[in-house]
DNA sequence: TATAAAACTGTTATAATATAACATATCAAT
DNA sequence: ATTGATATGTTATATTATAACAGTTTTATA
């Protein structure tokens, strides 16, 4: 029946516990400084687990950042293709849920007769709480 | 008078140089390989002559490579925004010039309550010289 | 249920990318 | 000429990421 198994390993959801909790994006000897006492001690076991996230869409690197945020899109069709918004104050994190984006970028490319396979998008500015902060 | 002067030193004008002739993104250690015989003898060097011309806009980072590109954008109106297409084949990047990008990216923001600042885009495909030699 | 293939783990070493710190030199405005 | 800002040269080190290899666990199927 070969039912791909969708577990997670050991490490794997120990590095995913972990982002689930962060408010910021992680970096990856951040997250190894931060499971050590769950058993992780070195950094290829963390880069192993991040791939294997990466590549199930479960975890989505910031390029600009070196570092790591878990994936809070629920519609997220496309696994390989991500769009952040960055506080620059807070460096809280978000991430673009509008589905339209892919197609926007999709005929942008082609009118410079590219072929569109995916995107990484960053956005940075200052989020909803840090100018609500700066103008109390 | 106080003419800001905008000539670039030695170390910025051998890089730039380089870049200018490179056909593809550049890693900074490939620039430092490339320029040891003009006289640039350490990554320090190399780095802060890229600060500067990104500081200028002359040269642009593509982070999710961690390399370096000359600007061949004239319009570029934001030096702090980036938009490239990237071909997953060849590796040749081109700069997006459409200029309401900028604006959209921006309405985009708004809708999440996030003002926007600046960003990068990296769009991965396949550019049309690759496309039609593959059909050859 | 044996077993082979595939995926995951642990570990050591090292590669690739980037910055700190400090001394000296050059530039540019008064 | 002097000062303040900016650039340079150099050594050392920090940060991010992968290579290589041996061993173990999981999974599919013979």
């Amino acid at each position: 029946m070969s039912l791909k198994k969708d577990n997670l390993t050991k490490n794997q959801k120990i590095v995913l516990d972990l982002l689930k909790n962060a408010k910021e994006p992680l970096g990856a000897y951040t997250i190894l400084f931060n499971t050590e006492k769950k058993g992780i001690k070195a950094p290829l076991q963390v880069y192993r687990a991040l791939d294997k996230l990466i590549e199930n869409g479960k975890v989505h690197k910031i390029e600009s950042k070196n570092s790591y945020v878990i994936c809070t899109n629920s519609e997220c069709d496309s696994l390989k293709s991500t769009s952040f918004l960055i506080c620059q104050n807070c460096d809280k994190v978000s991430e673009i849920k509008q589905s339209n984006l892919r197609e926007d970028l999709s005929s942008l490319s082609k009118g410079s007769d590219f072929e569109y396979v995916n995107h990484n998008l960053e956005i940075y500015g200052i989020c909803k709480d840090c100018t609500e902060a700066s103008h109390s």
